[in-house]
DNA sequence: TACTGACGTCTCAGTCCGCGAGACGCAAGT
DNA sequence: ACTTGCGTCTCGCGGACTGAGACGTCAGTA
């Protein structure tokens, strides 16, 4: 197995990091674990700890360290977001209306990646955003899928209801007519993340007058399609994690 | 700021990392970012990205790798495993039932932590055992805060019913006697992780003899406590991780 | 109580590994 | 065709990383 980088350093580093994968050690463990020497594999622990990358526990053994979870984070993020350009970009080619990606944010949706129509009359949403969770088809999207009782406290003051959402569950979209806003309709789709778990919501919105009084007669194919595509490329990239774990 | 750990090497493959937690860069911005030399920003990328701690995107620009998300699920166990010891022995001790924490895998449950009543008459559950979902007061707490298909997938061949969930949501606990085994009785609560999702179920269990037909009136708030305990530390977790994010 | 062994942490001389100025090839723009 | 900017590679140099060994502390044992 060749697992020189070029950088011995950062060899080492990931060595260690690899180590405390498996749960954490002392440094006697560590140097057993890695085969380094007492002080280097000491150093950078030490080093490492520094930027967070590995941390201490109770027991003063090392563990990783919180800075793992913090750049995951913006990983995943970064994951969805290359993937949801070309998407948006081929649902607003395939519909000629505007197309959105919707991320949950507290009690409010943020737009996180949009592909605008390019003039003319069109549903123009800036990525950053944010928007009702109380109406709207992307926010039906986003709530649809909740556990019990977050869904019905979303309900309070929705212009959706219960009855409603239990059918954008079957039907696995969901639309809106002047919901959000006057003259407005749109159809939403669910993105699921490598849990299963619905984290955002494609969407395409335009005017009444193009979209029509039944949206989801013209577009839910569509929109459903780009969906599934982003879930897609996330369960990809979570499995391939999983099968490189399973060959270590 | 003293950014240095005593290993210039690590320092800066630190600083790669923070500049690709920002977002996707090319090598000209990766140098704009961090201030390194051309060749030392590509050296250190390529080297990261043989460790799979960093990627490339469609376009070839470097972002950041699927190793951070492998690494940061372990730390998050370590974490929750870590803090269980200490409640869990302080449950054994308090109730003088054996605990032991549970954490659902696919359509099983799965007990990662114990501590047992150290002898005679006792519940013992060893630590990788895997469970069924179908019966006992740990998966209705696994399962009762589910969306609503899963949950009701969950209760295909259960053996407690979706009222009995809906009591779980509203009273914060469970219970259950001889539901998965004969002459078992046993409470649970549910451990939320960060986002506010069950991740666990913490649970003491003990012959019926003892621990009673009604084991919840005798159990119920120690349980509950000892979740939310292990609740508040991964959610202090979680905040101390957000705060150093707002003062960088 | 004293001794021993193991642990974690630190020192410092030596060497070799990381560094970057510069070269190279390629692509895009004018 | 020429220029510019990009990504990638080379190689001589020096300083950063290394680890043998020292040191202090702690726990276990006689």
């Amino acid at each position: 197995m060749d697992n020189s980088s070029g950088v011995g350093v950062l060899d080492k580093a990931a060595v260690v990091l690899s180590a405390l994968e498996a749960g954490p050690s002392t440094l006697a463990q560590l140097v057993a674990h890695t085969g380094l020497a007492r002080p280097t594999a000491h150093r950078l622990a030490v080093a490492l700890e520094h930027h967070r990358l590995v941390a201490r526990d109770v027991q003063g053994r090392f563990i990783l360290g919180p800075r793992l979870a913090e750049l995951a984070s913006a990983a995943g993020e970064d994951r969805l977001l290359a993937a949801a350009g070309p998407v948006l970009g081929a649902l607003r080619d395939h519909c000629g209306e505007s197309a959105q990606l919707y991320r949950r944010q507290g009690d409010q949706r943020i737009c996180v990646a949009a592909a605008d129509r390019p003039m003319g009359l069109r549903d123009s949403i800036p990525v950053g955003a944010t928007l009702t969770m109380q109406a709207g088809s992307a926010a039906q999207i986003l709530l649809a899928w909740e556990e019990p009782d977050r869904l019905h406290r979303g309900l309070h003051g929705a212009k959706f209801t219960a009855t409603m959402l239990s059918a954008v569950r079957r039907r696995g979209w969901a639309q809106s007519v002047s919901e959000r806003e006057q003259g407005v309709a749109s159809v939403s789709a669910p993105v699921r993340g490598p849990s299963g778990r619905v984290i955002a919501a494609v969407s395409i919105s335009g005017p009444i007058e193009r979209v029509s009084r039944q949206p989801g007669r013209l577009h839910a194919g569509t929109v459903v399609a780009g969906a599934n595509k982003l879930t897609e490329v996330l369960a990809r990239a979570h499995a391939a994690t999983a099968r490189r774990g399973e060959s270590a």
